[in-house]
DNA sequence: CGCCCTCATGGAAACGATTCCATCATTATT
DNA sequence: AATAATGATGGAATCGTTTCCATGAGGGCG
């Protein structure tokens, strides 16, 4: 591997010092003619600064760093999506790692984040407070995406607005005149549930917390989930599913226990998917605007480098498709 | 921000050089007694070796750079999870870019890449060469996922099997009767469209050049492609479909043109993803081994540190559904 | 004409780690 | 017992950049 051409061999090849190369390569006041020289010989040359050096005198990294419970998740997929975009725009690397939702591999990755000298962090959290401490505590810029972690309302998010969504869900099935309407939850998505909940009691229908329950996020988990509730409580006419995984599973339940869609059950979920139109029939849903989440976080983690910032929460989206009908 | 804790501040503390702290810290010779002072007082400080003084005086930045064209779709999702997943096992920070299967974002991408000091790449080439000749030319150790770029056979890669995947599926097809058996091909996929006229000219069945058809990675570029596909060729009596993005187009024709699938046509889609199943019918795909082509490809990256390494080829499985039937 | 201000410029320090090399002590060998 | 060998240890150089500071030249103004 040939050696690296360094700010030294460029200065030596344009007759003048290193310092000249540097402020002429990051804008600092050189003569024109000293600049012109420069970067022909830097053009010429290939040179390209190396970031290690830079990083280790400016002693920070530039770079941010992005942590997701799930790549292969089409929603966590279009939240980097927009993250990457954003940090391409403003010339910044992104490192990734992905928790599995999983507490000690979220401290691990933050740990390998320090070690790298990122200083700002986009996360989609856990939920397990413990492992954000260290990292406000090591200076890190955080700023959550889609979820919170518990208790650090100290750190600023870019949520969906996951109440209004669920509302507008729930009053949407209501006015079909479903009563018995269930909610299949996932991780960290308290709340929503809560919302579904809320949404229940001011429309004046009685909660049944036996048709809210929770799957892991797993396939198989989010499946038996879905599957037990429809056997167990035959009566539920309507179902709120809290996420594509669970609502892959909802769909798949149903079909297994013929269950016509929208005749026997009505079916929203929560995040719109490519397969959400493919689907027979093809699936109401609660959009979530993933990207811009994306986009947004890492706008404000970029900005608000060093001073407070304020979270958002983004608008939602039902898109009625044909999965809910009136109450049979 | 609190100043960080470095290396001499342990030194200090221990009551011994920096040189002793960083020989104990990477596992060289010391004196017990030593050895565990050093450590006692660096797990109290909460000292984490910077990466950036590290890889600066070794001239190398570890970490492996992973380029995509496109986080969203599931199938390179999948395999940027594989590579996240051997990267983390190997204990390596990834740096990620989109490069939206276009030449030029993939040349700043690498050129990012080498300002960071990454020595290592995953990569699935947009196709056109001119970005990696100043990569290798840099000294970058590339590997290729799922495609490789032209005219570069010089830089392994991991494929997916896409010859005998889809001479699988066109048996198949032929099998059930098929004779006018349409390709719908995308971006960087000539390695399929050939396995597809090799098959059928191998099977005894006359190529009909205008039933092998390409879109854009776009969606309505795809879109469009089947549409004009059925709507010109109405005798055509199955498709294969070369990719996620393209199946979701086909079926959406399908469905717009009122064909039944699988009783007015037989569709074959390349790459399993989860809406394949909850389809109407359940799609029959072709899968490749996602995940593995990431994790295989980090695995060689990692290992052949230097050294020219051989690529690999993956088999594919047919995983057979509901979308095919016999010849109407 | 002289002084001061401005501006371009280069040398050198600094960032935080690794690593070469010299030093010193301790033990083994003849 | 003298010398060599071994091993622990710390000082200092090094990586590639930015930035502080000193230097010198040149021009404007009194």
């Amino acid at each position: 591997m040939r050696a690296r051409t360094t700010i030294k061999d460029v200065a030596e090849a344009a007759g003048v010092g290193v310092a000249t190369v540097s402020r002429v390569l990051s804008g600092g006041s050189a003569s024109p003619q000293t600049r012109e020289r420069v970067l022909a010989v830097a053009a010429q040359l290939d040179y390209r600064p190396s970031a290690l050096g830079r990083n280790l005198r400016q002693r920070r990294t530039g770079g941010i760093g992005l942590l997701v419970p799930d790549v292969t998740d089409s929603f966590y997929g279009r939240v980097a999506d927009g993250v990457l975009a954003c940090a391409r725009a403003a010339g910044e690397p992104v490192i990734m790692g992905v928790t599995g939702d999983d507490a000690e591999s979220e401290s691990e990755l933050i740990g390998m984040l320090l070690e790298q000298g990122v200083e700002r962090v986009v996360a989609v959290p856990s939920g397990d407070h413990e492992p954000w401490g260290p990292a406000v505590r090591a200076g890190l810029t955080v700023v959550f995406a889609d979820r919170r972690a518990t208790g650090r309302d100290d750190i600023p998010a870019v949520l969906a607005d996951e109440r209004g969504g669920v509302r507008t869900a729930v009053e949407y099935l209501v006015g079909l005149g479903h009563r018995r309407i269930a909610y299949l939850g996932g991780h960290g998505q308290g709340q929503r549930a809560a919302a579904f909940r809320d949404t229940l009691g001011a429309l004046g229908v009685t909660v049944d917390e036996e048709l809210v329950v929770f799957g892991r996020a797993t396939r198989d988990s989010a499946y038996a989930a879905a599957s037990g509730l429809f056997q167990h409580r035959p009566d539920l006419t309507a179902l709120v599913a809290g996420g594509n995984q669970l609502g892959e599973a909802a769909v798949l339940a149903a079909r297994e226990l013929d269950l016509r869609v929208p005749r026997d059950l009505s079916l929203i979920m929560f995040d719109d998917v490519p397969w959400a139109e493919l689907c027979a029939p093809p699936l109401t849903v609660i959009a979530p605007p993933a990207q811009d989440i994306g986009y947004r976080a890492a706008e404000l983690v970029l900005r608000s480098a060093g001073r407070r910032a304020r979270g958002v929460s983004l608008p939602t989206e039902l898109i009625i498709r044909g999965s809910c009908g009136p109450r049979r």
